[in-house]
DNA sequence: ACAGGGAACTCATATAGACGAGTAGCCGTC
DNA sequence: GACGGCTACTCGTCTATATGAGTTCCCTGT
């Protein structure tokens, strides 16, 4: 049996000018972060942190809900508050897009994660015409029109990461690309074999709170922050030719780029 | 005068299973993200909020607690509630180590920061001797001691990043590279010097919400995560003769990132 | 053996009230 | 005019209490 008791914890500082809920909340993150409340784990119920602190319930929920705001914990309701588990985490290495990874049947998303031994799912899709955004339009050089190309990648049954891909037009209709499944080696594979050597990726990333919407879409926990990575493939010509904006939770992803120290 | 009155809110609907502080929550976040309040304003005191939909004011501060942990507003003691203004961002280019950006007689931080029209500065240095946590040991092929370096980073006298690197300490030891200031370069250009000719580097991204810590080293709002960056530098032998562990706030930064095709 | 009811636990939401402490402006005194 | 204090406003913390709703489990009646 885990330990649900209050053993772990110590007594309040009454001379301390730390507010009370703040210093439950620092004896709790102690406790976990020392292990002696593991992954998975119960907490003590509201009703044990109130009679061994000797403080009043809310005070209590208050403490927790500092934990919740961090993601050190979550609450179900009617069972307890559980120290949160860490979830596996998918690896984006720099050469994702070489051409080696390209031939296969089935997407490089696929590939990867039954390579971890995770049951990959692709939902979701939309692929539609769109007017596009100001920032969008920007970066593909400015077409009036594109290809929007929606679609949420899920891993044993969690959503990790949705994305959608922006084709200029031109360039997408009448192809594979504007097809819900564009193929082996999907998009990019496509968008070569249509004469659009591929030369090289910008990718640029910023990390933030989710929106509500992704908190929705993506199941995220509270205190979990999502990674936005918009990336544009260009060809040898110097042309964009997709833009890609991906947002993914964070604790499920670890990103690596490597550097030419030229 | 900034909206502050409670003009742009609606009403409370009794008959919706959403709980109302939720409710008030989504009026508010509504009302900042429409722009009826701007940047900086100063929302509704909670008295008003109060007074506005006729609830405790408990209640009320649920709500902004709410909006305080998705880090659209601030709170501030004696004053009131306030739209967050977006801070200035940072772009950290890939190219940032090339070789070219080296001769200087300043550092990147400080030549990047100047270009951009802010105010740099470097502080809290500290080089020591330690023994590697077992990680960055892995990572530098198992050195039992290192030469450690710690700086924080300020824009404008607010921290925007805090940093260690990691030398392993047979190459550190009576060099440049174990003083404060290391020189023009910084300690890429003097591990060069010492015929350690960098080769690349990896780095590796994750985003998760600060420790405690690090709220307080990078003064950091509620609702604003971190990116945490680990650079390790290999020589043209392939071996790691540094590695950096960055802690950056993420509303100050993009990070941009060049792939080539292959 | 099993289905159902209900007790006993869990967290979720909300009310009302109290006191503390930081801020800012007004106003009178010096 | 400058200083100092008063006051009214702000958010911060904490208590006490009530109700609702989801989960678990036992016990009882069939």
């Amino acid at each position: 049996m885990p330990a649900q008791t209050t053993a772990a914890l110590g007594a309040l500082d009454p001379t301390s000018d730390r507010a009370v809920f703040r210093q439950i909340a620092d004896q709790l993150r102690e406790a976990i972060d020392k292990g002696r409340y593991k992954e998975g784990d119960k907490l003590p119920s509201e009703t044990e942190l109130v009679e061994h602190y000797g403080v009043s319930r809310m005070t209590v929920r208050n403490s927790l809900s500092v934990l919740q705001g961090e993601g050190l914990v979550v609450s179900e309701h009617g069972k307890g508050v559980f120290v949160r588990p860490r979830p596996p985490v998918r690896r984006l290495a720099s050469d994702r897009f070489a051409r080696r990874h390209r031939d296969q049947g089935k997407s490089a998303f696929t590939v990867e994660a039954e390579a971890a031994g995770s049951r990959p799912e692709v939902d979701s899709l939309e692929v539609k015409e769109e007017r596009p955004s100001q920032d969008i339009a920007t970066r593909l050089g400015g077409p009036r029109r594109v290809l929007a190309r929606r679609r949420r990648y899920l891993l044993d049954g969690r959503p990790v990461e949705f994305a959608t891909s922006y084709i200029p037009l031109d360039l997408a209709t009448g192809t594979p690309i504007a097809e819900p499944n564009p193929g082996p080696g999907g998009i990019y594979a496509r968008l070569e074999e249509l004469g659009h050597r591929l030369d090289h990726f910008d990718e640029e990333i910023r990390a933030r709170m989710p929106s509500p919407h992704e908190v929705k879409t993506l199941r995220l926990a509270a205190g979990v922050p999502v990674i936005h990575l918009i990336r544009t493939a260009y060809d040898t010509e110097g042309r964009a030719v997709e833009v890609c904006d991906t947002v993914m939770a964070a604790d499920a992803y670890v990103l690596n780029y490597q550097l030419p120290a030229t």
